[in-house]
RNA sequence: GCCCACAUAGCUCAGUGGUAGAGCACGUUCUUGGUAAGAACGGGGUCGCCAGUUCAAUCCUGGCUGUGGGCUCCA
């Protein structure tokens, strides 16, 4: 763990890093036009407007100026000069002078160390020699400050560390990471594939991955029964008028596919559920007596991504939502809310997920006209939000501005085995739909009343889950998911038989087990378990026919002799019960 | 969508302006072996798709599709 110091100083090396950059991709290019060189939270990266596209080659080219940069031991001076002498000095930087015009102060600060000068705020190392090991590790294209309509730049990405040994950690770090990439695993495993004559970002989940899928499901609706939902099923495409009536057509029109003619009438296929249990919840008056209703789905929608955001299963195009819709009266909102989330950490938790990042996205306070819903609704529900969060001592980050129009939120975000963050979650409140709906119930006081309604996902959507699953167990998941669990090797032809047995025994109580009769020997058999990461290998010879034992091996190497099926069997339940990692 | 790169056997990848190779996987045979790869033989590719240049294109050019790294956006 660094502490501050070493954190901003690291900071420090790696800002001044990317100006060492700047300067070699200067005497590479000296028409080049400079945009901005910041660190970030692994390294750095520099904006460049150049004469040609760079090559993965010039990453070497650039590296060996910068090593020649460090060792010359170029001294970094900090100079302030007035506007005008800054618009002066990087008139033929475009990019420069739109910074420096909207810099308030009068004093502008630059930096130099060589040849090189950079508009900048600072702090740098004091020479280049600070710059103890880094690396270059990739090109990109990036807009000019984020916006598409802007000219796009080159970008060079680079990190560099205080050593050469915490600069090796990383790279195996990234490495790690690689290993551990869904879109690696679920080929390798046999789970889910894409295909190019099939359309991109369509997940196809194989008899492995679907065995899994289901295991996800049956117990989400095991917690969904559990914790006082009801589970529903809706069509796939709707009419032109109920997306008008929704809104989706005005506001979300961009994220839904062309429409199909049915007896000439559109028709769209469903980007969202809500529409649809709002359909059911029409269907005949509302006393306050049924709220709060809490209707779930597992719901497959479409959205229309641009195709160079689409990532394995982490961005697709056809996904199915672990949707879920509370109607309930405003009293009722708070004590809604608080189960929403106690009941969406059990869930996550059950799933092996321990930390989360959660976030309260409320309105930008500047535009409150740009909100559908009244004051009162909005702080009554960012209320009831707080709330939950505090009742639960749960640490947030309120995003200021990050509210949907219809109503604030809370997303939990998911941490994995290395630490990255993962949006599944969100629960949001929605206050546009029950108006464009004229939802209402009927109250006590005998009159119509407009309902809250609260949107929910737990894990999101079941692709993106299942893809951060993958990553989180690095393939090797708990025996209560592992698609097979069990697999049993007879060492020879002879064993077969018996192994076949001790299949059927287990089968008998659930256990997914498959016998390898293959012609191999029992060490290649051992070895494509392993690389199955399926958790538990049987090893079935002369010895085990002969006392009826087991002689097991887990998945972690370790060997159990002579268990009796009864012991095994049990070992078997209490780590399916426990839904941990343990074997 | 945009910038850059990539696309060769089921998978991982070599390779060449004169229509292709390895390892693994798959099939057959031999082998029946105690905790991460036994051996031999064999089948398998209009080199992503469509055009163009060329006597000749898997290789060069263009378009399309898909994938990767980013930008932007989101479950």
């Amino acid at each position: 763990m660094q502490n501050e110091d070493q954190v901003s100083s690291l900071e420090t090396m790696r800002h001044s890093a990317s100006h060492v950059m700047a300067e070699a991709v200067q005497s590479l290019f000296p028409d080049a036009k400079f945009g901005i060189g910041p660190s970030t939270d692994d390294g750095f990266y520099y904006d460049f407007e150049l004469p040609r596209s760079l090559t993965p080659d010039d990453l070497g080219i650039i590296e060996k100026k910068m090593k020649e940069s460090i060792k010359a031991k170029a001294a970094f001076t900090r100079e302030e000069i007035s506007k005008e002498e800054a618009l002066k000095l990087f008139e033929t930087q475009p990019y420069k002078i739109e910074l420096i015009n909207e810099l308030e102060d009068e004093t502008i600060s630059i930096y130099k160390h060589g040849s090189f000068i950079d508009l900048c705020r600072g702090p740098h190392m004091e020479t280049t020699k600070g710059i103890r090991a880094f690396k270059l590790l990739s090109i990109a294209g990036a807009y000019w400050r984020g916006d598409e309509n802007r000219p796009m730049l080159q970008r060079i990405y680079g990190t560099a560390f205080e050593s050469k040994d915490d600069l090796n950690e990383y790279l195996k770090k990234l490495e790690e990471i690689e290993a551990r990439d869904h879109r690696r695993l679920i080929k390798q495993l046999d789970l889910i594939s894409f295909h190019e004559e099939a359309g991109a970002g369509l997940a196809y989940w194989h008899p492995k991955g679907g065995r899994m899928r289901v295991l996800i499901e049956d117990y989400w609706r095991k917690l969904h029964y559990e914790g006082g939902y009801d589970i529903i099923f809706t069509p796939h495409i709707g009419r032109a008028h109920l997306w008008e009536t929704s809104g989706h057509l005005d506001f979300y029109k961009d994220g839904m596919y062309s429409p199909m003619d049915i007896d000439g009438q559109d028709y769209y296929i469903k980007p969202m559920n809500c529409p649809f249990h709002i359909m059911i919840y029409k269907t005949k008056l509302r006393s306050y007596r049924e709220l709060p209703l809490r209707w779930a789905e597992l719901g497959t929608v479409y959205r229309y991504e641009r195709s160079g955001t689409l990532h394995g299963l982490l961005r697709v195009r056809g996904f199915t939502q672990d949707d879920a819709h509370i109607v309930c009266t405003p009293e009722q909102t708070e004590d809604e809310i608080l189960r929403v989330l106690d009941f969406s950490l059990n869930m996550l938790r059950g799933f092996g997920f321990e930390k989360f990042n959660v976030e309260l996205s409320v309105r930008d306070p500047k535009t409150p006209d740009k909100y559908a819903g009244s004051d009162t609704m909005w702080q009554q529900a960012e209320g009831s939000l707080v709330r939950a969060l505090e009742a639960r001592d749960l640490p947030y980050e309120r995003m200021e501005g990050e509210a949907v129009f219809y109503g604030p939120k809370i997303d939990v975000k998911i941490k994995d085995a290395l630490g990255r963050s993962w949006q599944c979650s969100t629960i949001q409140f929605d206050f546009n739909l029950p108006d464009r709906f004229d939802m209402s119930y009927i109250a006590e006081d005998g009159k119509e009343h407009r309902p809250y309604m609260v949107h929910r996902a737990l894990l999101g959507s079941l692709e993106r889950f299942f893809g951060v699953l993958v990553e989180h167990y690095a393939g090797a998941f708990p025996v209560w998911l592992a698609p097979v669990q069990v697999v049993l090797i007879p060492i020879a032809d002879r064993h077969v038989e018996h192994a076949s047995q001790i299949a059927d025994e287990l089968k008998k109580d659930d256990i997914r087990v498959e016998v390898d009769g293959s012609n191999e020997r029992m060490n290649h058999k051992i070895r494509e378990a392993q690389m199955s990461k399926i958790p538990y290998m049987v090893i079935i010879g002369d010895a085990e026919v002969e006392d009826n034992t087991l002689s097991v091996r887990l998945r972690s190497g370790e060997n159990l002799k002579d268990q009796t099926l009864e012991t095994f069997k049990e070992r078997l339940k209490s780590a399916v019960a426990s839904r941990g990692t343990l074997l």
